[in-house]
DNA sequence: CCGCATCCATTTTGATACTG
DNA sequence: CAGTATCAAAATGGATGCGG
């Protein structure tokens, strides 16, 4: 049966946060470990609380490690683990594809507004 | 530069965002055209108006196609484009990755909450 | 420097009732 | 049956101040 592949609302697993800064996150410590101050800087207009929590949910998740050195002032490291590097696979596959395929996304949008949200096809007498 | 394989706050396109109903209504039209009231009774516990949004939302962007049938009573069918079906794919990669690490992510969840949120390395005193 | 707590604004989602 | 409208509820995002 088909439906046996697809996708179930209880499966936590694939939300794996519904918010924009997960995968920007997994994408910028696709390379090297960071601390919290540098994902900050890069990550472009995030608040303090949103990358603490999202952090911390990926921490939960097993995705990333958390290195806190006791120093003054403190410092925390980021790291993706494991499983974190295969969330950063996915994570590309989204950014490749919406990079191949954004010019067309916008062009369908601009054709539906213009339309002014009617449908492509329209049958009017099917019996 | 590492920082241009980043995920971008503004990638619009990333707008197809791993979100919850997204995926799961492109997986439910993976072999076939559905009705309406179909992707409903079939996706789970969705509200008619997410789901006309969902599909609105799909459609715009050139995802699915939608063909009305002027009968009484009415009848819309809901199909794949080939855009579609290249973002089929890519909800098949989370489906699959979310089907392979469930019971680990579950695990690494119930070790961090019994953990009371402390993170897994914790160094005192470097420097 | 890191991040928690609190308060508040915005966004998203759901429940319900109604229309063609 | 499909879709809209309205209202209520919940999740999310940001700002600020405090603490280790």
């Amino acid at each position: 049966m088909s439906l046996s592949q697809s996708i179930q609302p209880d499966d936590d697993v694939l939300v794996v946060r519904p918010g924009k800064w997960t995968l920007i996150i997994v994408t910028l410590l696709r390379a090297e470990t960071l601390r919290f101050s540098e994902i900050k800087r890069h990550a472009g207009g995030i608040s303090q609380k949103m990358l603490t929590t999202t952090l911390r949910d990926l921490e939960r998740d097993g995705f990333v490690t958390r290195k806190i050195f006791a120093t003054i002032p403190p410092r925390v490291d980021y790291e993706l683990t494991q499983l974190g590097q295969e969330l950063l696979e996915l994570a590309d596959s989204w950014r490749v594809f919406a990079a191949r395929n954004r010019v067309q996304v916008e062009a369908a949008r601009r054709q539906f507004d213009a339309a002014g949200g009617e449908p492509v096809i329209r049958f009017i007498r099917p019996a």
